[in-house]
DNA sequence: GTTCCGCATGAATCGATAG
DNA sequence: ACTATCGATTCATGCGGAA
């Protein structure tokens, strides 16, 4: 099987219409927050944010396939002492465009930013939205089941990206070299809260999220040879998972040192896959 | 000390107009979700949620105090594949009453309830969405620290003497460089997620959350001699527990039956007081 | 070849200070 | 009064070099 990775330089408001409508299986992606990423989006200001992107959720509606799911991954900041509504905000308004807002998962993020305040804890839990064009859509449950146990977590969570790589080739599929230790064990279906720390330490680059985040949405509703889209690429995790997991992916990054960072790491991927 | 816990029977409509303004240091409460518990409430149907609970919280907003907090536990239901939208509205429209919405913590339900659907799985989490009058208010968060994660325990045991006598001012604000910070240190402050398993003990009535949930916003809110209301007491889960804290309790609950079980339950919990 | 430890680094937030 | 910048505060993780 021939598998693409299409990546385009640019803003996505523009790239995306060079999309075709109705063709991507899978949207997967972390726009920038309110007031974060300045030097690359201009620092959308959080009362601004719900206007700046509703364009773009209209475009990816276009490209979106009528069985295919958007999941954004996003978080409101605190203003002025209070959660901002843009994101609520946001959900309204995407409902509006035709979106069905089919479930919210969340991402307990076991390493948060630290930090101390008289009026409130640490900020340890991101919203995933998942979006669907209709009722009806592509989803692949058994992909993403899990032992029995809690055990489960601790393991993939320790399991190195090289260990990773190096056996998706033998299994087609996901967390590899464990898989082995599970045979035998009784597997139920996850629950809508997902356990994944960020990867930050001293790498070249480190990324908004985890490899495993895009994989275990990728695994659930794609299967191989199916499109996965990321319009805010960054430094191409979604990608470079995607096809991975012998995925098409179609990435979008308006900031060349990203867009080129993306393009590295996908060499290195196409190396492996031969 | 004398801790009282005041019960009325009735719609909260009603009852919450006895209730002294600026009087209650902490309302915690999990209102009847949407098309639940259909006797009590007459069944409201999801999309008056929003305008059956403005009354409410308009009420609930004159009798906290400038200084105190509202803890409401909430999640939105399925309707037609859909996550349905009343939940975020009413943070919309509070926050046009003049509420602050200041925070969204996340309970965990580690043991969620079984079940399985073609196109979600399942529920696992609620919301705790925390409203304030004003942004100074009081919060007691030494009352809840928890244990220093195990990565403390295997790394600072075998500090070197010289770590830590090593002192901080001469490598500027590091954090990281100031291990030594963090010998004998065993309390952390916790998160913005709650992981706490539901109840599904064989009683005679099941609550919607456990203890340790009322428990824990207790202590963090209110110190003892507070004012603590339960506009919604159910069985009387929050009453109980604030007494057993020594904060005064207010509950009010529509049906009788529950009403008389919380009174009972009260009894008890004097007993153990005394 | 393990295990152990030093260390940088996070989608943070508040309050004070400065323009 | 309203915005921009800066310092202070705080944990958990994985890499890489050392033992």
């Amino acid at each position: 099987m021939e598998i693409f990775a299409k990546l385009y330089l640019g803003d996505c408001r523009e790239e995306l219409k060079k999309v075709e409508e109705n063709s991507v299986d899978l949207i997967f992606t972390s726009p920038p927050y309110a007031d974060s990423r300045n030097k690359t989006y201009g620092g959308i200001k959080p009362d601004k944010y719900v206007e700046w992107f509703l364009p773009i959720s209209e475009e990816l509606l276009r490209v979106l396939k009528s069985t295919g799911t958007f999941v954004i991954n996003i978080k409101e900041k605190v203003v002025s002492g209070e959660r901002h509504t843009y994101v609520i905000e946001l959900i309204m308004e995407m409902r509006k465009q035709g979106w069905l807002w089919t479930e919210e998962f969340m991402w307990h993020k076991k390493n948060c930013y630290p930090g101390k305040w008289p009026n409130r804890f640490r900020d340890s839990w991101e919203r995933l939205l998942q979006f669907n064009k209709q009722k009806k859509f592509h989803m692949y449950q058994e992909a993403v089941m899990i032992p029995v146990g809690d055990w489960a977590e601790d393991r993939l969570r320790k399991l190195s990206s090289t260990d990773k790589i190096r056996d998706n080739s033998s299994v087609g599929s996901g967390f590899g070299k464990n898989v082995s230790k599970w045979v035998g064990r009784e597997k139920v279906y996850p629950t809508n809260v997902l356990h994944f720390a960020t990867e930050c330490s001293n790498k070249k680059h480190s990324a908004v999220f985890p490899e495993v985040l895009p994989e275990w949405f990728i695994k659930l509703f794609t299967k191989e040879g199916d499109i996965v889209l990321d319009p805010f690429m960054g430094s191409g995790t979604t990608v470079k998972v995607a096809n991975r997991m012998l995925r098409n992916a179609i990435g979008i990054e308006i900031f060349p040192e990203y867009y080129n960072l993306a393009k590295e790491q996908l060499e290195s991927t196409k190396l492996y896959l031969l």
